[in-house]
DNA sequence: TAGTGTCTACTACAAGTGTACGTGTTCAAG
DNA sequence: CTTGAACACGTACACTTGTAGTAGACACTA
């Protein structure tokens, strides 16, 4: 199982995810510049992303380290999003409300979740009952 | 502003929504019985909250007090949801989709929200432009 | 090859969190 | 009034997280 990653974790997992290898100074030069950690204060992290298996170091260049994800992106963010879930008792309405409520979520925005669940509903219908993957 | 709270702490909030008034007894007896922390754990937790000025002590009944939540569920929680926002880039699609996967959201749930921001989007417009509350 | 700047590796520390032990207090039953 | 049960309160401790300083290794330049 993928263990639990925090908040700056996360953040600089992103890096890696959008932007792929990386070394820890483009890492941190991720970061907006307002809000920028120290280099140091991101080494730590990453090394400590190292220790959770979350990363791993690639190859050497001159004199650094190239770095890579080794958990996706999703799974990671799958974790995140449990851990929500428990907390509002499983009730993702609940979320959702909020996400309207604080207009993160528009018309758009569900419409295309709710094609996106019908041509689910059909794919299953097709392939016969099955309960739960 | 409504201080951050963390997951423990927004467990034993949540006895305090859905019951109402409560002793810290109560409140740890609300855990399920196979992942109950110890009674002190939770008093030191419910402390913590007092500092916070998340709940209050109403009143002393015998030789125990009743705590009340002093801040709403949904500003707590709207909170929450902030905090969760900033990781997924404010892309609340992204936590919607994985809603989906886990099969937490379901077709139904979605049409309610749609209906939810037609109606809204309809009371907008009847009371003229207002473009950021 | 000496100098300069970058990077790593180690170390430190404070705040926050989960957990729990004592000690003292209070109630209620005997 | 004594005693036991339940509770309050202070204290403690280990672990996590965010943050960063420093010493030494290394590479590139003059």
């Amino acid at each position: 199982m993928i263990q639990k990653l925090s908040k700056l974790e996360l953040q600089i997992m992103e890096t890696l995810w959008v932007r792929g290898e990386s070394s820890i100074r483009e890492m941190q030069e991720a970061f907006p510049k307002d809000s920028r950690p120290a280099y140091t204060t991101v080494q730590t992290t990453v090394y400590r992303l190292e220790a959770k298996k979350a990363l791993k170091r690639i190859r050497r260049v001159a004199n650094f380290d190239i770095f890579a994800a080794c958990v996706s992106r999703s799974s990671a963010q799958r974790r995140f999003i449990h851990d929500l879930l428990v907390l509002f008792g499983g009730r993702s309405q609940t979320v959702m409300a909020h996400l309207i409520e604080s207009g993160n979520l528009t018309l758009e925005d569900v419409r295309e979740a709710e094609k996106f669940l019908l041509s689910r509903a059909e794919k299953k219908s097709k392939s016969g009952e099955r309960p739960k993957p």
